[in-house]
DNA sequence: GTCAGCGATACCGCCCGGGTATCGATCCTG
DNA sequence: CAGGATCGATACCCGGGCGGTATCGCTGAC
């Protein structure tokens, strides 16, 4: 299944391959062999271009579940072990630079209840989160809606905040007491930034391009870029921001998720404590 | 992983490895070396009993759910190639004899949709809907809360009733507009019976045995047993049988749940169908 | 004390997964 | 239009790992 899905990814044998540190042959080989154990046809494959029948972008999907699943099975059985010998932390995945006060409140609230495990933190990049969980990384992670999917996790809804439109201070529209979306993404002299994909590549376009949360303040600061963000980034305006409401962004809602079967205590305790503040 | 949750279930190596079809000294050795693999003791053994460790309790549970999606991921892959030349139905799990009126109202929606799927019905025993959305042998399930659990599915509430309590025509209790669970349970002549767990076995007890809706409506009928079931299980009550409201039951409420990254056209419509009602 | 039950170990043989060499088809290019 | 480049498929070989049999060591029961 890992092979199928590399090949899937790639859409190329000879680089999945090389990904996954083999040769081509024996891929195209286990390829077919996957291919007769489903009686399904995976691939269309031309000798100039691979490409996903149905039943692949089926598989693709549903192996990639598998895999987690397996990966988390792994990872979850390691740390319960260990903390049979340390001390039975719990991971909180969190996105880095985001809604520190929130999680301020909530480490708090947590380390106040007797016996509470320890937290590590897990800061991720954007949308990160909802694959460390999956992949048992993480045993429960701060997601924020719309944007994170929560599905296949139980969650419990922590805090509901509007968006407001981070703009360079003495930006014009920083007079005007609330925005639309549209206004602040058809600015022609502030493009929006262009944020790395999974894999490390920006995206074309005009606006320039940032890496977390420091570089984009920054950018604004110096008048090249805007942004739309809760409106708790507020605390973190720097010298030079300016924050404007927009009225019709959708709100962000903040939730704290885990998967559903996990039975941990630890896990529990800070679900507990979320639910408090 | 299949190896460690058939020693982790029966707790016996030789009956483990009978159920695997293999000889036990590899089974020994592969669980072994999972236990390597994974820095982790996982089975407690001394050469008259073995018991799970902590870490092998979580891996019991990871490893089932991986395993499931595994196969899961094999099912729909399969069931989506077949789609492609035949026609591309969904499998709808339900609880077989339960809720058929609302049953009926779903599929005449569905079927009233232009180019709707074909739907085949899967008729499962007691709370074996969840086992069977998990493996991938249903694309979509109608659930009963609270007795199914929905944990890890999508879900959309579909109707909500009280429950009653299905008794003998002509007992003294009939004669009530309303009742409480504490007295149905406690009536020395009317056990509550005693259904067939997933083993196939029975529970001990002073109750008759019941197998389906059918055996049980009948034994219910011969003054042997009450039940407390839906109301809506009332257009099903034969001759000899009586119903009267439980007010303290828990409220049922059917939905239908179906896995969260489930892409499948025919699920979502399906799923439409069905909050239409 | 002896025996039965059960998991661990030792050793063996075979199959499967991975490697190299090569083919066949298709598209690009001069 | 021909030749080369690219890419997946095929042929063949090899070694490690998995499963099988035989047996040991421990422990609780009669």
């Amino acid at each position: 299944m890992r092979y199928f899905v590399a090949v899937a990814e790639e859409l190329h044998f000879g680089r999945a391959a090389q990904r996954l540190g083999m040769a081509q042959p024996p891929l195209s080989r286990a390829i077919h062999q996957l291919e007769r154990r489903l009686g399904a046809a995976l691939l269309e494959r031309t000798s100039r271009a691979v490409a996903l029948t149905e039943a692949g972008a089926v598989l693709l999907r549903e192996a990639r579940a598998a895999l987690d699943a397996v990966e988390a099975a792994e990872r979850r059985t390691r740390r319960a072990a260990l903390a049979r010998t340390g001390q039975p932390g719990v991971v909180l995945a969190t996105k880095a630079g985001a809604s520190s006060e929130l999680l301020a409140k909530l480490l708090d609230a947590h380390a106040a209840e007797p016996g509470a495990a320890t937290v590590d933190l897990l800061l991720c990049g954007i949308g990160e989160q909802e694959r460390m969980l999956r992949d048992g990384r993480a045993d429960v992670a701060l997601l924020h809606l719309p944007f994170d999917a929560t599905a296949g996790f139980d969650t419990e809804e922590l805090c509901t905040e509007e968006q407001v439109a981070v703009l360079p201070a003495g930006h014009p529209l920083t007079t005007r007491d609330h925005l639309r979306v549209a206004e602040v993404t058809a600015l022609p002299d502030l493009p929006m930034p262009r944020w790395p994909g999974r894999d490390g590549t920006y995206p074309d376009g005009p606006g320039p391009q940032a890496r977390d949360h420091t570089q984009l303040f920054q950018l604004i600061a110096l008048g090249r870029t805007c942004w739309i963000a809760p409106e708790s980034c507020r605390a973190q305006l720097r010298e030079g921001l300016a924050a404007v409401r927009v009225l019709d962004a959708p709100t962000v809602t903040t939730v704290i998720a885990w998967p559903p079967h996990s039975r941990s205590r630890a896990v529990a305790g800070l679900v507990r404590a979320a639910t408090r503040i």
